[in-house]
DNA sequence: GATGTATTCAACCTCTAGGTTGATAAAGCG
DNA sequence: CGCTTTATCAACCTAGAGGTTGAATACATC
């Protein structure tokens, strides 16, 4: 049987919601992510733009690994950092399934105010 | 002049980010918004499913509050806590922005695919 | 095989997040 | 007014995040 890379199923949906956010949270984070947007990039392109050190880039890219929200392939010494966009996919899904729950709470409520209008 | 009461505007875009995901990064928080989705609801009802000390539930609720995922009224004694769904869209309005990126990226790649194997 | 380049590992430091317990504040109620 | 309910404040503890420096690994090149 072969050895299973893809997604470690001990990882709970839980904890890949936990570990996305809070990875989401870091301001440097993000700016790497947006980066990423642009096309993939190496841990060296990467920390170019900041005044952090190559060490304290490659723990972010590894949080934002474990997070999946990236994933990285092998290049001679270069590890080439690509942005996962269903990662992005299911955290947008997770915060809309809550927001829409209240806005349709809000067309619920305006209607019965609207139909008690009618007969006061 | 009046005092300002909403969003204070020393706090940037980016703190806001940054407090909003590390909020739900938290699987206890998580909870509580998948909760006030369904109502409004005071801390004790809040803290009610949870096995923590009230306290703790309100220093969650102090975290969100900062984040401005929820409001908070008086109502006699209580402090029932309400949802904010623009919070919540400003969020997904960040990641979307980026994860569209990434997809219109791989289109543009498709296409310029398609387009050489017309022309070898 | 020695050297250079890209990246990670390891040890360490400091600050904060999340939890606890115990005391305090504010508003209704007998 | 004293008592109860609801919620917060304060002090404390522990584990982990995010940063640093210095050493180690992995591949490419000369």
């Amino acid at each position: 049987m072969d050895k299973v890379e893809l997604a470690d199923p001990a990882i709970s949906e839980e904890d890949r919601l936990n570990r996305a956010f809070a990875a989401l949270s870091d301001p440097l984070r993000r700016r790497i992510v947006a980066r990423l947007a642009q096309g993939d990039a190496t841990v060296n392109e990467l920390a170019e733009p900041f005044s952090v050190t190559l060490q304290a880039v490659s723990k972010h890219l590894k949080v934002l690994e474990d997070a999946g929200l990236i994933t990285r392939r092998r290049e001679a010494q270069r590890r080439p950092c690509h942005l996962d966009p269903e990662a992005l996919g299911r955290l947008t899904a997770w915060i809309e399934g809550y927001r829409q729950t209240v806005e349709e709470r809000y067309e619920r409520l305006d209607a019965l105010l609207a139909s008690q209008e009618n007969q006061p």
